[in-house]
DNA sequence: CCTTTTTCAGAACAATCATTCAAAAAAAAA
DNA sequence: TTTTTTTTTGAATGATTGTTCTGAAAAAGG
């Protein structure tokens, strides 16, 4: 019985995320925030609670999208070409990036504002979701003869998580094709 | 003819140093800058020129101390060998790390401070540098016969700088010997 | 139309930001 | 001791930080 919002909740989310991801928690303020958004300062405050809430939802907004290439690796009856195909979409995704964004989570790593549990258990469990998808597409490969028995899934889910980390700061500096390319190739021939 | 300072530019420089190295830049204050370094404001201002010279300085004085073990790379005759040490080094030096800190320059890298050439300038020569030594240690590695002849030496260069980064994240969330010895080991293997 | 409920707009808040400045203190040279 | 030069000190700067609040506007139910 009352007046609607002028704005949707996932339309300004989107923003205040691609905001956050650019630029980091500490260099965005408020009022860019509220620029960019398009929504006053008293909505946002309203509808999310304030800066440090808003980078959670955020995060959390960046994490679902991401989510869908995790599902595709967890539900995948493929091993290593499901891991290929993984790092494939990560390279296409970074490539047309525009202003070198890079990975949002490798981002809140580094900074993790200082005390905050929220983003660091948020991180962890991400990063942990992912070691556990690649070692099962690596149990999958190893089942399948893809890969010699000998190899540590263990650590080869370790370093697949670190690699792609690693390539979300090259794409910082140089969102080139050929360069990442040439990282994720590499990468992946561990596999072999 | 006149007073001298009463502190040491290289001592308290350093200090800057660790705290940007775990701050970062937006997150490190002036006032944090003046605790920690034990000097006053004007002091600061007077021998530095202001929170943005200090932090090139103190990125500076980070990429002087990270020089010797490029220098050591650089200079090896080894191949392989060389480029292990190297590796090795990076995990000591990352798992006695005290706040998880891990590498100024991907932190930086990260954070890039928006419109700063200097910082951008600064990372791409080092990224450039560190690259071309691993090229060179892989050539040398080739010509010793360490390394099948047809790998593709640039991309692994680009490669080892990736997982240099890589790994560099993700002491940032678990600095445990483990986890990092199992990137650094699945990281070497691409050379055998 | 009137009441009710909610959002919207922008001013106002105290705190902190990076930076500057003027005066006091200190040390060396005279 | 006096002069000279530099550092130190701490207050003051204006801008920006995140957050709150008050009144006006707007939409729905009666």
């Amino acid at each position: 019985m009352a007046r609607h919002k002028e704005f949707e909740r996932e339309e300004v989310l989107n923003k205040a995320m691609d905001l956050f991801w650019r630029q980091g928690y500490e260099a965005t303020s408020v009022q860019d925030l509220v620029n960019c958004m398009g929504i006053n300062r008293g909505s946002l405050y309203d509808t999310f609670g304030g800066k440090h809430k808003l980078f959670l939802a955020a995060l959390e907004c960046y994490l679902s999208k991401f989510s869908q290439r995790l599902q595709a690796l967890e539900n995948s009856p493929a091993g290593i070409a499901a891991i290929r195909q993984f790092f494939l979409e990560l390279l296409e995704s970074r490539v047309g990036e525009k202003g070198c964004q890079g990975c949002m989570v490798t981002n809140s790593t580094i900074e993790l504002i200082l005390d905050d549990p929220d983003t660091a258990n948020r991180i962890q469990s991400q990063f942990a979701r992912m070691e556990t998808a690649f070692y099962k597409a690596l149990m999958r490969a190893k089942a399948q003869g893809e890969i010699s028995p000998n190899h540590n899934l263990r650590a080869l889910a370790r370093f697949l998580v670190s690699s792609a980390n690693g390539s979300a700061v090259m794409a910082k500096t140089s969102p080139d094709r050929e360069v990442l390319e040439d990282i994720i190739n590499v990468t992946l021939s561990v596999l072999n």
